[in-house]
DNA sequence: TGCAATTACTACTTCAAGGTAGAATTTAAA
DNA sequence: TTTAAATTCTACCTTGAAGTAGTAATTGCA
């Protein structure tokens, strides 16, 4: 019952590339060293967004990461989505699959409020919003 | 972002274990067949099962398995822990670790609210609030 | 121009979860 | 006592996620 090691390593990448001066690149080393994150797989995540137009890219000297867009227009549900592990309405906590409501079982309806908030900070919560405040790795 | 379906297997298993007649026992192929559950992983499972005190098991002719309690006195939460699936108070949503509060990052609050509802669920449903109601697989 | 720094690509390895196969063990009943 | 039905054990296979390695492509700068 937790995000992939994947997701959440983008989670933190972008937190911390929110929280840096703008318009400015951050290449992969400096943030695998700061975030402890593998090398290699790191660059494999960035790869990722930068498909998904999350961050831009520039090869070379010089090079690096940046945000493609403000941070406080990335939520946290773009970069899960960006991994395929958003959740869905009509993900059941059995993997039964969609009663829709139809068929409720006793955890139907306790599953429906904590996935709703769920649902709601994964769409509501913006870069901007975390970066800045607590943990930084 | 869901259960194991380990641990998915094992609740229905339970479930439809504590809507039979009770102090009669079922046999491995009866559930593998009606709850679409491969029959070895199924035979597997229920092994861990017997292991950890949730069910007893009778070999030979005549055998299979029944609720060790009463269906009341299971709650979900106690399968969970039987494939160290429970969620834990320290819990982070990046799985970075155990701030506890000292440092707390802006998903750190809204994180809260569900993952308690998630364990107050997992904690307070018994097979017995679940059977009988909704999808039967 | 040439070099060094950087991302991108391709392919592989490792690890754990999910799943399978077959034989050993136990038991009730014929 | 034999046999058939059942669980249990041990060992393996498969799949996908996590992680690694090496090389190609790109780019700024000396
Ligand atoms: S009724 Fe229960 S099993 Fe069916 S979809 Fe809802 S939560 Fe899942
Ligand atoms: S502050 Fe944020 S990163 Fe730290 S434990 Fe809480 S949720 Fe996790």
């Amino acid at each position: 019952m937790q995000l992939s090691a994947t997701s959440q390593y983008a989670i933190r990448i972008l937190v911390y590339m929110a929280g840096e001066k703008d318009s400015q690149s951050i290449n992969a080393a400096e943030l695998a060293e700061t975030l402890l994150i593998p090398y290699k797989f790191l660059a494999k995540i960035m790869t990722s967004l930068v498909k998904v137009g999350l961050v831009e890219s520039t090869r070379g000297k010089e090079g690096g990461y940046k945000l493609k867009k403000k941070a406080s227009d990335i939520m946290v549900g773009d970069i899960l989505d960006a991994f395929h592990e958003s959740i869905k309405d009509e993900q059941c906590i059995l993997g039964i699959g969609f009663c829709n409501g139809l068929c409720k079982c006793a955890l139907h309806d306790q599953w429906m409020e904590p996935k709703f908030l769920l649902q709601k900070m994964f769409r509501e919560s913006s870069l901007e919003d975390i970066a800045g405040r607590g943990c930084k790795r």
